[in-house]
DNA sequence: TAGATTGTTAATCGATTAACAATC
DNA sequence: TAGATTGTTAATCGATTAACAATC
């Protein structure tokens, strides 16, 4: 069913606004739906739709268009949103907490398995039913569930050492709110940015153009 | 000394990472840096660089390179960190206080002048010295303050009224948390989206292709 | 001056859009 | 069948890399 060919991440980053739109299609009992409509629906052009779909194989019937909920089912096993990684959180500070608290990552292909922090203070407390645990019990956690991914919300400076602990566990992804630049000490590890500092500073930047 | 053409995206999406490592380059006491060094140091090819620093007009000294100091100056000044847009916060949940919390604002270009949320049960604390009001509020604060921009943090059911009321009280610019799509209704508006649940689904797919 | 490194033009690569034959 | 819409190829556009003359 998949094409084999490499998929360009320009393509992948479009996958999960998609899967949103079909979300909602689907729930608001659209069973099909053409390119076209979804390209106005979504301000794309219907043609880059079709090319981005087709790298998957073809979902859609000719004359006719896309069922919705297989279509909104295919992305979402591309994504692999149903293969759930064992995963772990890193620093319960304010950011930590908050995507602890905020993230849906059973419908992300993620799975919590530990909250892990320094201070005393915050060790013990829990959050979505899981403990935060102090960070030298990382190891037995990994270890117990397989640990495969890692949710970075601690200091940059704190960052370096846990990252290389980390990848000794057998980590092999890491969702970085840090700006610890792990691609360039490990360029094999799967590495997904937030920084959100730049994110500001790009909205900075399109306001000050604006005004000139 | 601007160059006066369009600048793409693309650049200004490396500019804020360009200005974090001349900022370290800085804090190390290194005074002068050539592209080629530069390059290595960040990951990039030296012509990217040159290419980027040269649509905004030439830094560096040829033979030399260029002054670590005023490249950071340069790169702080075209991202508009020096000209702080009054900003207001809404939405003061998980997210919402982890990021008025956590972010420094001051050195992003954007001050940030109110805090609000529906919620008895939060109105009234203070994050970072702001006290939480109540969204009735959020026209005075608006018109007193001059707001220009606004950080969503809302449900995307609240965000539609909410981001016509704000572009009607002069708001021009979102930080966009929600998943409501701004520049779909509002193609005018400046808009910087920040899709956690998107970046976390495109880690997902990264996990599930390295295996295959 | 000789060496180094920029600014800038040209070449390449990749992503998006347009066009249309295939086909439901 | 006729109309609609896909899958796919070709054309265009934009971004990155390479090359090199300009110059500090």
């Amino acid at each position: 069913m998949a094409k084999g060919e490499h998929i360009s991440m320009s393509v992948v980053r479009r996958l999960p606004r998609y899967y949103r739109f079909l979300y909602d299609l689907k729930e608001n009992g659209i069973v099909r739906i053409s390119s076209k409509e979804l390209s106005q629906r979504m301000g794309l052009t219907a043609s880059q739709i079709r090319q981005d779909l087709n790298c998957f194989g073809g979902f859609g019937q000719q004359g006719y268009g896309y069922i919705v909920e297989q279509l909104y089912n295919e992305i979402g096993r591309i994504l692999g949103v149903d293969v759930l990684t064992p995963t772990i959180l890193l620093g319960a500070g304010n950011m930590g907490r908050a995507v602890a608290n905020h993230m849906v990552f059973e419908q992300r292909g993620i799975k919590l398995v530990g909250i892990f922090d320094n201070s005393p203070r915050i060790i013990g407390q829990r959050i979505r039913g899981l403990e935060i645990l102090p960070t030298e019990r990382i190891d037995d956690v990994c270890i117990e569930n397989k640990v495969e991914a890692a949710i970075l919300c601690i200091p940059r400076e704190a960052s370096s050492d846990m990252v290389e602990r980390l990848i000794a566990l057998g980590v092999r992804g890491f969702w970085n709110f840090s700006h610890f630049d792990i691609s360039l000490h490990h360029p094999d590890v799967l590495v997904e940015n937030v920084h959100l500092g730049d994110s500001l500073m790009t909205l900075s930047y399109k306001l000050n153009q604006k005004t000139e």
